[in-house]
DNA sequence: GTTTGTATCCTTGTATGCAAGAATATGAGA
DNA sequence: TCTCATATTCTTGCATACAAGGATACAAAC
């Protein structure tokens, strides 16, 4: 509390808009106004402005020039350079997790992986995610390249978005042997497997990236 | 022009911003307010603000509320972590590209690499630069992966002032170099060969930074 | 001389006003 | 009924006003 007593009503904001938008809470190609966002959060249209242009610029949001502002609809362009970026990256950072051996830090991965099995035992998407999340920012951790996964975050948004549905489909479970495999890889020091380990989880969103699509053809960009 | 007219006053503010500090003609903790930059660029605090809040984001510059922005100092974890995401991504860029065969994009490649040359002997880092840029993105684009680069850029931009007082002291012939190499790797498709040699090259800034951190111990975040 | 308390100034954070331009509705003509 | 021109409405983009909180200067006490 005394934290976010001290964040100005922008940052509020930007936090707040991101999260609805990756959450799904507002809808891809969704027409949203500046006024009405401001009414929403309880502010002025000043420092939803602000938030509106940092998540244009990461593309989250389209501004149209004085003809109203849109919910960006998922990009396949997107969805593949964000899957690339995090690929890549969380690949070297698995191999470099490895290499190190920080019993605490392993000891938070098992229990976040325990908490994914929780969540799928309640059958709760929003704590798988949420798991998930802090598993992926562990093994960052571990690597000591706990800056990284900042990056990756942003990178990942469109992708979540993605995720977002598949694990409503139901797939987590699937998810969860991955993480398994990957721990014990990392903890085996075994960089290598470790590595196609994590590539072979990313893809996953991939190979349900066509259901998705035509289970919820609104969310997407029209085809060029 | 008839693009630039259209774009917004914010976005102009943004673009202008993010060169003046890459380029070091606004000076790493240094102390500038929303009033002046406005005068400077001939607009109200609104756009120049939304500049700020999005370079903010990016760790460019460090607003403090209500007391001041400055222009962010160098931060070696910044660079660091800069540096990973580059180098992974493009020794992966690099990899693939290797796989494509492009006669157009590898022709404007060499055409960057004579560029360089140019540069050398007129002694212009300006240009140097500009040549050095456009041909990291020519890999990119020879890779499929042009979207990628927006994204390297992004991630580039701490890591560019070194490279800007690196290159003013002057090693620029052993970089055109390396891109010789890894140009003729690429156009003889060798994966390995293009990604290490990638990586050799990227490296090249961190082995500068020692001294240069000695010649501009003001332009350096405090040690902690 | 050093330190502490205070008052002033200065800078940012947010709200609001206004104008320019896009989207939409309206109406006439075919 | 469909098309096209026009008027209207609505939304954003930018400028400005105001308030809240830091930084600074200055004076007083030790």
């Amino acid at each position: 509390m005394a934290q976010e007593s001290k964040i100005s009503a922008a940052e509020h904001c930007y936090r707040t808009l991101s999260h609805k938008i990756v959450s799904l809470e507002l809808k891809p190609n969704e027409p949203v106004g500046e006024q009405a966002l401001a009414k929403m959060l309880g502010v002025s249209r000043t420092p939803v402005r602000e938030a509106l242009s940092r998540l244009s610029a990461e593309r989250l949001v389209d501004l149209r020039a004085r003809a109203g502002v849109i919910i960006a609809p998922i990009r396949l362009d997107a969805v593949r350079t964000a899957q690339f970026v995090r690929e890549k990256l969380e690949m070297a950072i698995v191999a470099e997790a490895a290499a190190q051996s920080n019993r605490r830090i392993l000891l938070g991965i098992r229990q976040a992986i325990e908490e994914q099995e929780l969540a799928i035992y309640e059958n709760s998407p929003e704590l798988f995610f949420e798991a998930d999340e802090r598993m992926h920012g562990l093994f960052c951790a571990l690597a000591g390249r706990e800056s990284v996964w900042s990056f990756i975050s942003d990178a990942k948004k469109h992708m979540d978005r993605l995720r977002k549905l598949s694990i409503q489909s139901g797939h987590m479970d699937v998810l969860v042997e991955d993480h398994r495999r990957l721990t014990e890889a990392v903890a085996a020091a075994d960089a290598e497997g470790a590595a196609s380990t994590m590539q072979l989880h990313l893809r996953r969103v991939l190979d349900d990236l066509p259901d998705i699509r035509r289970s919820f053809p609104q969310f997407f960009e029209a085809e060029a």
